[in-house]
DNA sequence: ACCTGAACACCGTTCAAGT
DNA sequence: ACCTGAACACCGTTCAAGT
């Protein structure tokens, strides 16, 4: 697809293909269009080019994948306080998981991608090398630290994922629809057999103030940890 | 498919296609070779008919997942423990979890299918009213209720899904191949960059006890909201 | 090195038709 | 009521070929 005229050198219409236009166009692609969207077909039609052009710059889709949560965690900034060994663990551990929940939440729609794949990239690497750290400071074993960190992760990702209020559809009729079907579904429910699921409905559905839903969501985790952690 | 001879009624080589039955091969299927074989053309296949056939029984695919998930969730038993006003609330709950955690552990393959349709069947929507009633006798609010009973389901989700030493494949070749390729992928990082990462990679690969793995899973969920609480 | 073209083996689903 | 047959609009991926 280059402009071949008299006299003049063949330019490309395109930018040429590379692996970060690639990425970038399924990161912007997932998170406008939600994550189904994101096909190699569907990449390369985007790109004005055809679908296996893709696979000279990724072995399998797979592997994109990889690239877009590389990218993903490429972004997240820790706070100072992260690096201070000075600082209580727990708030240390705090101000991690808040700094790759900023980045998760402004891309919800990969969310899910990261777990698997956090240590298949350097920027997952040095994340999990600092979260064990701060976990071994804290006295956990080397097996505990893995798997509190993990957890950890994992409590982020499910709370942008299943943020109340939430929704992939870009289209705001479709969305009210939904919100309206699953409104009626609950309330169809019989008050005696679930009262505390009809109390609750509203706290399913959305929720009154974001800020204080991830607060609570992290605060489970760092009371939790902080519960289990060898006395000093 | 009925064998029609002289003198004889018709007599079906098959059992007549029921959504019990889908439900059952599709469980099974999923058991078998993980949830990415269970298609609607397989699962028809297995049963001798055409992949249209299904859709008489179920409107689409999502609606046949949601049957499996009612099915699993009713393969719970609760102890009596759960149902006890007297026992303490914190016990109450982890053995709520725990009953959920048994039947999850016997259908590793389809316990990420559970979260969003746990409240799309009545055995869901009753272990909900359950842990909520818990919940809101330690003095939770209905919305705080309401995410932290999500985040306990998460949890035992989780770590099913995410236990070191289990595998999809059924192939044990394979299997020892993926195992050693991490093992490699983990020995060739800088031990000077991540010392942590190494100390933990047998944590990330197969962990030494599975009671050990899950008590600590349990653990962190249950001294998270026993801190949460509000004072009594 | 970078991309195209044709093909393969799959999906979920619709729609009309059979018994 | 319960199932078939043919078709549609998609997937990811391989393999050989072009420039």
């Amino acid at each position: 697809v280059a402009k071949k005229q008299a006299g003049f050198p063949a330019v490309p219409v395109r930018e040429r293909l590379t692996r970060e236009t690639i990425v970038d166009s399924a990161l912007a692609l997932a998170d406008a269009e939600g994550l189904e969207a994101v096909t190699i077909r569907r990449l390369a039609l985007d790109q004005g080019v055809t679908p296996m052009a893709l696979y000279w710059h990724f072995r399998d889709k797979d592997l994109l994948l990889n690239g877009v949560v590389e990218r993903l965690l490429s972004e997240v900034v820790l706070p100072d306080v992260v690096l201070d060994d000075a600082t209580p663990w727990d708030l240390r551990i705090r101000e991690l998981l808040g700094a790759m929940l900023v980045v998760l939440r402004s891309h919800p729609n990969v969310a899910d991608l990261v777990p698997v794949r956090m240590m298949l990239s350097t920027p997952g690497l040095d994340l999990t090398e600092r979260a064990l750290g701060v976990l071994r400071g804290a006295g956990f074993s080397p097996e505990q630290s893995a798997q509190l960190a993990g957890h950890g992760l994992s409590s982020i990702v499910l709370l942008v994922m299943t943020e109340p209020g939430r929704q992939v559809g870009t289209d705001a009729e479709v969305l009210e629809q939904q919100l309206r079907t699953k409104r009626a579904a609950l309330q169809a429910l019989s008050p005696d057999r679930y009262p505390n699921v009809l109390a609750s409905a509203e706290g399913f559905i959305a929720c009154g103030s974001a800020s204080a839903y991830f607060d609570l969501g992290l605060d489970l985790f760092i009371e939790g940890i902080r519960s289990l952690a060898p006395a000093k």
